[in-house]
DNA sequence: GTCTATAGCTTGATAGAC
DNA sequence: GTCTATCAAGCTATAGAC
């Protein structure tokens, strides 16, 4: 642990994009290494559970980013719509306005008997339920603030699936744009 | 040739779904042989080019599914909210309610060196015009029915992506069900 | 903490019997 | 047209030097 935390950091970065782009399967050890600069046997150094542990501690780690940037706008000062649009452009960012795709999009293949299905199904869980609670707090009724979010997590995934196939981000973007009218609008 | 079609077309099937719940580098032959009954060798007798032309066949299909379900009810009689409607359905057997994956989405991991992409982007536009002439002949204007028709795939396989991760196709039905308002709406 | 070397298995793909 | 047997290459993972 006497190692600069920006290594790690960043290490768990590279890790990151090569999951994103590939997916689990297609994540194969030496693409990480090469997206790394670390030898396999490197990498088993860091996590001895192998590729698996990779992904938990990788989809884990943007799961953490989630609620700090999704969950903390909550308890920030300002109007919800204000709130929404931070986060918005905060997502823009993460995705690289719709270059990389979602963890939770590509971590779920193989159904049921993924290793990472509780874990996906937690996250977005989790942040259905962060904008649903802004959308309630702007004033909607509780039932239709749930829907909105999830509809809002909808829009999100379906933007960068879209974004992905076609090459081209601009839908993706004007679900950014649009995402405070929806959460936290009076006439969507 | 002289082999019943059901045959073909069950294998097909059975390939498509193997594709649709890994993605393309986790349909390894093994659960391509599971999933069809037929050992390796038997597969590369038909399918000569081995995994890739596989993929490329069931794309291909699903894309000529899609013209044929998507594109068709432009032609066909019945207001443009009736024929979205008869669409809307149309997806819902398709995926299973949300229970299947889009090949779309699936195969178009491991983004610019994916063998799929062109067919992917080609796919996804031709759904997108289809979708924009409906909507256009409902009465929107050009621009307006072509974003409609983008936020309608955005929202389609958005709700496929939610519904894979997180275990309820609520929201994706919800999307179906919302279509006809979405493209041929005057109030949305 | 990183490396080289290697084990053992699975992969995609082929040859040839029936 | 399907099979068994087999191949080389790639895979995940480990051992051990430095």
């Amino acid at each position: 642990m006497a190692r600069p935390k920006i290594h790690e950091d960043d290490l768990l970065d590279r890790l990151t994009e090569v999951f994103q782009a590939h997916g689990y399967e297609g994540a194969s050890l030496s693409r990480l290494s090469k997206a790394t600069g670390l030898e396999r046997a490197s990498l088993y150094h860091r996590f001895p559970g192998g590729k698996e542990e990779m992904a938990r501690v990788v989809l884990d780690r943007a799961a953490g980013w989630l609620v700090r940037h999704v969950l903390a706008p909550l308890r920030e000062p300002g109007r919800p719509e204000e709130r929404v649009a931070r986060m918005a452009g905060l997502l823009g960012e993460y995705y690289l306005q719709g270059r990389r795709s979602c963890l939770l999009d590509t971590l779920s293949l193989g159904g049921e008997d993924s290793p990472f299905q509780s874990r996906v199904r937690e996250a977005m869980a989790t942040w259905v339920e962060a904008m649903a609670s802004i959308s309630s707090e702007a004033g909607l009724p509780r039932e239709e603030a749930r829907r909105r979010a999830e509809d809002a997590l909808v829009q999100i995934q379906g933007g960068l699936v879209v974004a992905r196939g076609t090459g081209s981000r601009e839908a993706f973007l004007r679900v950014l744009d649009d995402l405070p009218r929806l959460l936290a609008g009076t006439d969507g």
